[in-house]
DNA sequence: CCTGTATTTCGATTGTTTTCTAATTATAGA
DNA sequence: TCTATAATTAGAAAACAATCGAAATACAGG
């Protein structure tokens, strides 16, 4: 599902995750406290959101720093407006 | 997936639908004409267009009439500008 | 009522996604 | 270098989705 960001967006969980990132970056450990999933399943869920360009991150010392990648999402709200209109 | 509307539009299948739709309202079959697949595995996908709202049909004699929902995409629009901004 | 056309539903198969546990990598600090 | 912490990757099980051919449903016209 690389690269299909409506994919990304089809998962309740990685719709959550989005939502958390909204207000600011998280590492990937306090991501992962909000849910009852394994940090494992989390991390899979984090490298789809990734793949696909809506979230990017960056390492700071043993954590890793998720944010949202706003140009993505505007690129792909123009994709979905070009969908219908 | 049924009510998913993001699940709905991460097959490629489904967002040609959406495209050809996006021009005027078309028979099932004239939508089956355009893809190499089964009339079976297209009336599956205009079957999930339809369960998550994003198209319509109507029946007119023997053909069922499929069109795009605009409202169910404004929707939608509007679900994906909250998720980032 | 029977036949033909349009389309869907059923059941099976194959491929993909979600989730887990266990093992691995990356980094910091003693 | 050794240990601890943060997070990922690997591999497997279970759930889900895409696809097809065959059978079924809906309707129109003779």
């Amino acid at each position: 599902m690389n690269n299909n960001a409506w994919g990304a967006l089809s998962d309740d969980t990685r719709r959550e995750i989005v939502m958390l990132l909204r207000s600011r970056p998280h590492t990937a450990g306090e991501i992962s406290d909000q849910f009852e999933l394994a940090p494992a399943t989390v991390s899979h869920h984090l490298s789809v959101l990734k793949g696909c360009g809506l979230v990017k991150c960056e390492r700071r010392a043993q954590t890793l720093i998720y944010s949202l990648n706003q140009s993505a999402f505007r690129a792909l709200a123009k994709e979905l407006t070009k969908l219908y209109s």
